[in-house]
DNA sequence: CCCTAGCGGTGCT
DNA sequence: AGCACCGCTAGGG
């Protein structure tokens, strides 16, 4: 398996709705910062040196993020590094990455598919927890009787998401 | 619409 | 050990 590194490299990605901000392990994509409105205009946005591989992967979230964007799903899947989560927060996190583009799941769903009926704000929390919106679809999760539930970065950026995923 | 009680994982002390 | 968070939910005004 080789050498694990956990330190991190920066990459910001910027797209017609905002930078975003990149975060890389040896591992693969380890997090992703959404645009926070400040940020968007003024912020510096070269990256650092990155190593080859990096910058390759660096391109593909890059791709993955113009498309989703645009309102096709990704063409090809992204190497991701979910080492950092709690067993539970990685159950759940995988349960979100088995939820087919254009659908949707409430929290209460998520928390029966891993076994967990009643824990069903811990759901929450975890989604909460994930480092890799968009990528990890969090924002297709949503809350029992048809409300949007939470979204770590903004409602907002839950609602974009959806449509981008529902207009096709 | 609002409010409330109950829920379970997580992180801090 | 205890305790205060939370992207929740079902039930009852």
């Amino acid at each position: 398996l080789g050498q694990y590194y956990r330190a991190m490299h920066t990459a910001y990605i910027t797209t017609p709705v905002g930078v975003f901000q990149a975060q890389f392990t040896s591992r693969g994509l380890a997090g992703l910062d959404l645009p926070t409105g400040r940020r968007v205009a003024s912020r510096k946005t070269t990256d650092a040196p990155l190593p080859p591989v990096t910058q390759r992967w660096r391109r593909e979230v890059e791709r993955a993020l113009l498309a989703v964007l645009a309102g096709r799903p990704p063409s090809k899947a992204l190497p991701l590094d979910l080492s950092v989560g709690t067993p539970f927060q990685q159950q759940v996190w995988a349960t979100l990455a088995a939820i087919p583009c254009g659908q949707t799941r409430t929290y209460s769903q998520i928390a029966a598919a891993i076994g967990r009926p009643t824990a069903v704000r811990a759901v929450g929390q975890a989604c909460g927890a994930n480092p890799i919106p968009v990528f990890i679809p969090c924002h297709r999760v949503l809350a029992a009787h048809g409300g949007l539930g939470g979204f770590s970065a903004g409602r907002k950026w839950k609602r974009l998401l959806l449509d981008c995923e529902r207009g096709g």
